[in-house]
RNA sequence: GGAGAGAUGCCGGAGUGGUCGAACGGACUGGUCUUGAAAACCAGCGUACCGCAAGGUACCGGGGGUUCGAAUCCCCCUCUCUCCGCCA
């Protein structure tokens, strides 16, 4: 959410955003309403300052028939101030709808543009592999190799579910404890996340659980929901906390499943594991002062390019551009690795990303810093990247080592949690 | 799941309908004193919103209610603790 005094300072600027970013909002709308909160807010006030000052003359009036006036009076008092709450609540419940639809600002060096065409190449790492053989894709490898059991989960859970089986099951521990390992080395403090939470803590986050457009899984009977990414628990885990500005940045990393319903996303890229409904992502979070989160972000970016390059995976970084970019992120890099048998010959699927989102989601989670010169406190800025989602990781993986000989070799790196260097 | 107790400011802890945003103690910050430190003493010490400001309003786990007036009374919810049951 972006700050109200913000956007009726900046009109101009906040409407040419919304326009980048292919949104419609009306921002004379939250001007007038946020004018007339104002008004209702002091009217407000004065009445119930009104009503405490002749409260207070009660227990001291000695005269009965003064002390019965003193009592009416209040009850009108009383009837005027809870029209005007009647008022504001409606006022702020629209104000705020409005509001919640204008995105956040742009990172000035973003691409200006409307869809992923306008996304800008950052640079491209590793040499895309030429095969002298047809490679295959990941589906057709996993048949040959008894990797994944596609039908088993269509039958137990439905259409996008899967089971890993044999070095799958064991390459998603062996990424997991890579990324795991590369995050607490550049500082981040390991987290293991509950998969539900309450529908109340995802709202505030500003996902809808229970509506008909949800992506959200919902548990029947109880107010809980399965989380469709740690940015929820990890969102409810600094709600509301006021930190010291000398403990920025702070930086929690975190595995966790994520759940999905992905209405309306069946296609031709859905085949196989690359849009599921549940995987598990080792995510980064950070939490840093408003002049530090474009270093992280670097930063992040960073660590998900050092993964990537262990894993020896060609890939290339993503600047999204504005039409692109969702609501809370300032901007956004996607990391998109190389995989052979996607698409004809071969196309970048992304694997990764890495959003900075500024004070736009601390602002309604109350996430805010102090220092000890300052008085008050300030929104905070928030961060979220991708350390590992293991579906696209493993898909990467498979399609880029695959051999001549039909064999899939095991990265380097993983071998000491697999156990062997070759799959067939 | 059952029975009981509880939730107050950074911490401890008073406060059971009316000058309570909240006693008192500790921690912390500044000052006095001291060669320096400690002690002692004095002062300060929450967050948010509205307002140019003066100032005002709200907040005693969360939500609703009673009342002219609620931290205090009533209802619902959440959490914590103790005991019982169940259990990887």
């Amino acid at each position: 959410m972006l700050d109200l005094q913000y956007i009726c300072d900046h009109v101009d600027e906040v409407a040419r955003n919304c326009r980048n970013r292919g949104v419609q909002v009306d921002i004379e709308k939250i001007v007038t309403l946020r004018q007339r909160r104002g008004e209702l807010i002091t009217t407000g006030d004065k009445l119930r300052h009104d009503h405490k000052e002749s409260s207070a003359k009660i227990p001291q009036e000695s005269d009965p028939r003064k002390k019965q006036e003193l009592i009416a009076r209040g009850k009108d008092l009383k009837q005027e101030i809870a029209a005007n709450e009647a008022e504001l609540r409606d006022l702020e419940a629209e104000l705020r709808s409005e509001q919640a639809l204008v995105p956040n600002m742009t990172h000035p060096d973003a691409p200006v543009g409307g869809d992923d065409d306008a996304n800008r190449v950052v640079r491209q790492v590793g040499d895309i592999p030429t095969f002298d053989f047809q490679p295959l894709n990941h589906v057709e490898l996993a048949e040959k190799h008894d990797l994944i059991d596609l039908e088993a989960g269509s039958r137990v859970a439905g259409h996008g579910f899967y089971y890993l089986k044999n070095e799958a099951v064991l390459m998603e521990m062996a990424l997991i404890q890579l990324a795991l390992q590369k995050v607490a080395a550049a500082g981040f403090t390991l987290h293991a996340t509950p998969d539900l939470a309450r529908d109340s803590v995802l709202e505030g986050i500003g996902f809808s659980p229970r509506g008909p457009e949800t992506q959200i899984y919902s548990v029947e009977q109880t107010d809980l929901s399965l989380v469709a990414t740690a940015e929820i628990t990890l969102g409810g885990m600094f709600k509301d906390q006021i930190l010291e500005a000398a403990n920025l940045p702070i930086k929690v990393a975190v595995i966790s499943h994520c759940f999905r319903t992905e209405a309306g996303a069946h296609g031709a890229a859905t085949r196989g594991i690359y849009r599921v409904h549940q995987f598990t992502k080792v995510e980064m979070f950070a939490v840093t002062g408003p002049d530090q989160s474009d270093a992280v972000h670097e930063e992040i970016v960073a660590i998900e390019e050092d993964f990537f390059q262990a894993l020896k995976i060609p890939y290339q970084v993503i600047d999204t551009a504005t039409g692109d970019l969702g609501g809370p992120a300032y901007r956004k890099y996607d990391l998109e690795a190389w995989m052979p048998g996607r698409g004809e010959g071969g196309e970048f699927g992304e694997v990764t990303s890495a959003s900075n989102c500024t004070d736009y989601q601390a602002r309604r989670l109350a996430i805010r810093f102090k220092t000890p010169e300052a008085k008050g406190t300030q929104i905070a800025h928030t961060l979220n990247g991708t350390a590992v989602a293991v579906t696209r990781a493993l898909i990467a993986i498979w399609e880029n080592y695959q051999q001549a000989d039909g064999t899939i070799v095991i990265p380097e790196v993983l071998r000491p949690w697999v156990g062997k260097d070759r799959i067939g």
